[in-house]
DNA sequence: AATATCCGCAACCGCTCCGAC
DNA sequence: CGTCGGAGCGGTTGCGGATAT
């Protein structure tokens, strides 16, 4: 026996909002505030599910609620959450004022999905779609692939790292696995008591500076609470909702403090050391250093240094 | 001008989570 | 500890406007 619906269907109104309906909503929550959805449509007069009302609410009718379309800044932030989270709508829509899950999710399916697809790049990986192909052909068996070549590559020219590593923008993924490691390693120290901790360790924080990450990465534990750790310090980008610039958290409230400081060189320049941190300001700080490419440019740099360095590989792959 | 197709967005659905009891 | 029910989330659908033929 399933659970019984929390309305009857039949009896309620469905699709589009009027305007009158939109107005009842509006006074009982200007008068009662948001509280049980089960009784607002009782409550204000209306002949709909509760669940409705909510919905209409929280993506539509809320006062603070932005309605004009997502600025470069933004949709920079949904990929790189994407790239880091995934499709947490609700996690990534907190991250940008005035924007609803709903309109985050709407806005990837319909553009940006679609904007990486057509340069090259997988949605749902962040990786360019040549790699993706040659990692499907390694697991289902075909002969090496891009990457297995790279990684024999590294291995057989020891203390040599092949030049695209050492400059190369490669933004989502670095953000995505950097924060995945990140949280992995916090992890593993919480735990003291689990030694026996399958997770892929690091290097040095030097190590990370725009470089290529490890190729294995374990997946996140289970218990781990995303929306704990993107309100945490150790991840702390943001949207800043005067400049429209993507900062730490940090520096959103050191601009703050220092309104009519010195702003040495603007919103996103910041301390200038060169040392880096763990955590969200590593990641800040990857974000800078890489700034110079479009995380896409940065993509598909790799992606044509790959192809041009090996280029039998990717045919090899498709040779079914 | 009429029709077909595409696209974006609002809304719905089914599920999980979580607190109250 | 198990059950119940409200809230919230992510995936999907369907409508209406825009664009192409």
């Amino acid at each position: 026996m399933g659970r019984p619906p929390c309305c009857d269907k039949s009896n309620v109104k469905r699709g589009l909002w009027t305007p009158e309906e939109d107005a009842k909503i509006l006074a009982y929550v200007v008068n009662h505030g948001t509280g049980n959805w089960t009784l607002v449509p009782k409550k204000a007069g209306l002949n709909r599910c509760g669940k409705s009302c909510r919905l209409r609410w929280t993506n539509y009718l809320r006062p603070d609620l932005k309605h004009d379309g997502f600025t470069p800044q933004e949709e920079e932030l949904i990929i790189n959450l994407h790239g880091a989270i995934g499709s947490r709508w609700s996690i990534i829509a907190k991250r940008l004022p005035g924007r609803t899950d709903n309109d985050v999710k709407n806005y990837w399916n319909t553009k940006l999905r679609k904007k990486l697809m057509k340069m090259g790049i997988d949605p749902v990986t962040h990786k360019p779609v040549s790699q993706v192909l040659s990692d499907l052909g390694s697991i289902s068996g075909l002969p090496n692939t891009t990457t297995n070549q790279i990684s024999t590559v590294e291995h057989t020219q020891e203390g040599q790292v092949p030049s695209w590593e050492h400059h190369i923008p490669y933004q989502v993924i670095i953000n995505s696995e950097n924060i995945q490691s990140h949280v992995l390693s916090e992890a593993a120290s919480s735990t003291s008591s689990s030694s026996s901790s399958n997770i892929t360790q690091l290097g040095s924080p030097q190590s990370y500076s725009c470089q290529t990450p490890q190729a294995q990465i374990a997946p996140p534990c289970s218990s781990f609470d995303w929306s704990e750790f993107l309100q945490s310090d150790s991840f702390n980008w943001s949207l800043n909702p005067s400049s429209g610039i993507i900062q730490s958290e940090a520096e959103l409230s050191n601009n703050a403090k220092s309104n009519g400081n010195d702003m040495q060189g603007g919103a996103s320049e910041g301390s200038g050391s060169g040392a880096v941190a763990c955590g969200a300001s590593m990641e800040y700080q990857i974000n800078k250093q890489c700034e110079a490419h479009s995380f896409v440019d940065g993509i598909l740099d790799r992606d044509s240094e790959i192809r041009a360095a090996f280029p039998e590989l990717l045919d090899a792959s498709f040779d079914c």
